[in-house]
DNA sequence: CTTGTAGCACAAATCGATTTTTCAGCTCGC
DNA sequence: GCGAGCTGAAAAATCGATTTGTGCTACAAG
């Protein structure tokens, strides 16, 4: 029971007995510090090898003041165990990631409940957090910032713009190179469906696709979509395009949860994709991919999100100079649903960074 | 820098400084244990709070020999980075489900990469892990086993099929009640499509089949279905299934991952669902939410599943017997995809419990 | 021959808690 | 009046590592 096989599990002690030395000597030759004659160094080390000697966690925690324990915090409400969620998909591949690439570092990484008070949080050591999308006034900054734990955000963190201990995906140039493919694919007027206050996210959609619009000469079609109810009010929204004057003849969904409602409209409406219209999402996920007929868009790498993270985290904790916020890159994924049948078939996985 | 606000953060010393006792007494106070004066007793309690202390739980976790620590070791391969990915949703709110339900046990959840070598676990204080859907000679059984680290399983362990130290939904009785459901809707002819080799679920799937085939004179219309690729394999055996010189009427899909591909199928072959053919998943998430028209499925109470298996864990920690295998029933959520029009509608989010 | 210094290893202190043991003071009984 | 028993609290040992300071030896310089 306990910490590992902690009944016969090697201790430092043990070690140095069987090596004939002290624990300070063995201490000394696996850390590489102190003076030990090379011979020696080599033979404890053949010596802690053959037993299977590691350091125990805790001890090494308590005397160095580090736990090697990163948090991990979520944007899950209470309501994540509701029908209605976000894009658990991409939060699982990103802590899946964030787990690998943080115990690459030689640390592990904790999964912070959803929903925690500052107070709770005093009573777990930890040494740095990651948190996904900070919101406004969020509180997982605010209770971390009270107890002086370093944090990286992964997307930018609203109150705080300039911070340069977050990585971020750019989101705007990802809006701009949607609009550009659906564009090549003969659209002429695109919509764009942008969630409601979403962060600094929602903001960048509308600044890319206003500016887009302004450089293409093309009506401004965005509409803002409540995130809550995400089905219907994608739903109402669509249906309403669908019946103006001048319809879009292509929509880009800016986040993954109004994909199904979005789809909806259009199969109620009558309008096959990509025949009659066509749609692109902004994030890539379980929806984009498995809707009918499955849907082109920009996949966050969310892998790439955690490794940058867990680097940079990594960088604070050390005490180093920021190395500014990290720009990571979305994968156009072309789907179906953006080719318009004729039409030369455009590239896919085509990498949008920023040249 | 380093665990919480190391720097500032109130020790046990300096409560007992404050206090004008011992350390001692201070530890005993707290912790209810050795005889104290009542009055002694309160007034420590309150110094301790005003001061915000809270134990370290690296200095606790040495000397106690517990980390308060838990793994949580999901069955993602190193592909869950991949598009071709399973379940990512329902594994999402399991984490986060179980991270809410082990921090309320005092612990908390580590969660641990998807790959992951016996030795480098050795290197992680933990007291215990629950780990989900084991499979045949699943590596991660094995390193724990190893290592003598108690755990916990999410679905039984085919290797160890009576080992009562797990949580299983009952999968048999799931497909029963959809069998069931579809029928009642009018469905003469419901063919499965079980995963093949995915633990003891598929064998479960199958084995409910027949029984209920036999029962209720139906012909056996059971195909297997390749996990890899998900899309491509649904997509071939519903195709194929539709050409039978008698086709299936209704499709139980007994993974989510392959419901795409057979929503492809159908779409493809000019089926329109619950009008021409009725559909229903053994297991609810994004794709059956998502899909046009939502589909019919079993939500297998990620929460649920999640708080028994920390609640057996701790059990289990505590050296108590086992509590037996604790079966989570799922809950069935009709929607569009199995509602014969002009049939009266079904009760939906009905609880799939053994009566 | 003494002093200085470098090399190598160890003893002891430390991290922050818990647990075991000790101890002072007080009461009670004989 | 003296040992037994009890109460309340503190001293000391412990968990397993790291870090600081100490000591011994050998060899070179004065």
């Amino acid at each position: 029971m306990g910490v590992g096989r902690s009944s016969s599990r090697a201790t430092i002690r043990d070690v140095a007995t069987a090596a004939r030395v002290s624990p300070t000597t063995v201490s000394h030759a696996l850390n590489g510090k102190g003076r030990i004659h090379p011979r020696t160094r080599a033979r404890i080390q053949q010596v802690a090898e053959r037993m299977g000697y590691q350091a125990n966690r805790l001890a090494v925690g308590l005397r160095s003041g580090r736990s090697g324990v990163q948090a991990l915090w979520l944007p899950l409400g209470p309501d994540a165990t509701a029908n209605d969620t976000l894009a658990l998909d991409y939060y699982m591949r990103l802590a899946s990631a964030t787990a690998t690439a943080v115990f690459g570092h030689g640390d592990v990484v904790m999964l912070l409940p959803p929903v925690l008070e500052g107070q709770d949080l005093t009573a777990v050591a930890v040494d740095g957090a990651i948190v996904i999308d900070p919101g406004e006034g969020d509180r997982r900054i605010e209770a971390l910032r009270a107890l002086e734990i370093p944090c990286v955000t992964i997307e930018r963190n609203p109150i705080d713009p300039k911070d340069p201990w977050c990585v971020t995906s750019d989101t705007g140039h990802h809006v701009e190179c949607l609009l550009e493919h659906l564009s090549a694919q003969g659209a002429q007027r695109i919509a764009l469906l942008v969630p409601e206050a979403f962060g600094a996210w929602a903001e960048e959609q509308r600044a890319a696709y206003r500016s887009w619009a302004l450089d293409h000469r093309q009506e401004r079609l965005t509409r803002p979509v409540a995130l809550r109810p995400a089905f219907e009010s994608a739903l109402r929204v669509v249906r309403a395009m669908l019946r103006w004057q001048r319809p879009p003849d292509a929509i880009v969904i800016g986040a993954e949860r109004f994909v199904p409602g979005t789809m909806r409209a259009l199969a109620d409406a009558g309008r096959v994709v990509p025949n009659d219209l066509l749609v692109a999402v902004a994030v890539d996920g379980n929806y984009a991919r498995g809707s009918n007929p499955p849907l082109t868009a920009v996949d966050l790498q969310p892998e790439r999100q955690a490794t940058a993270a867990a680097e940079l985290l990594r960088n604070r904790l050390d005490g180093l100079a920021p190395s500014g916020p990290r720009t990571i890159s979305g994968i156009l994924q072309v789907r179906t649903s953006s080719q318009r049948p004729g039409r030369r078939q455009p590239q896919t996985g085509k990498f949008l960074g920023v040249s």
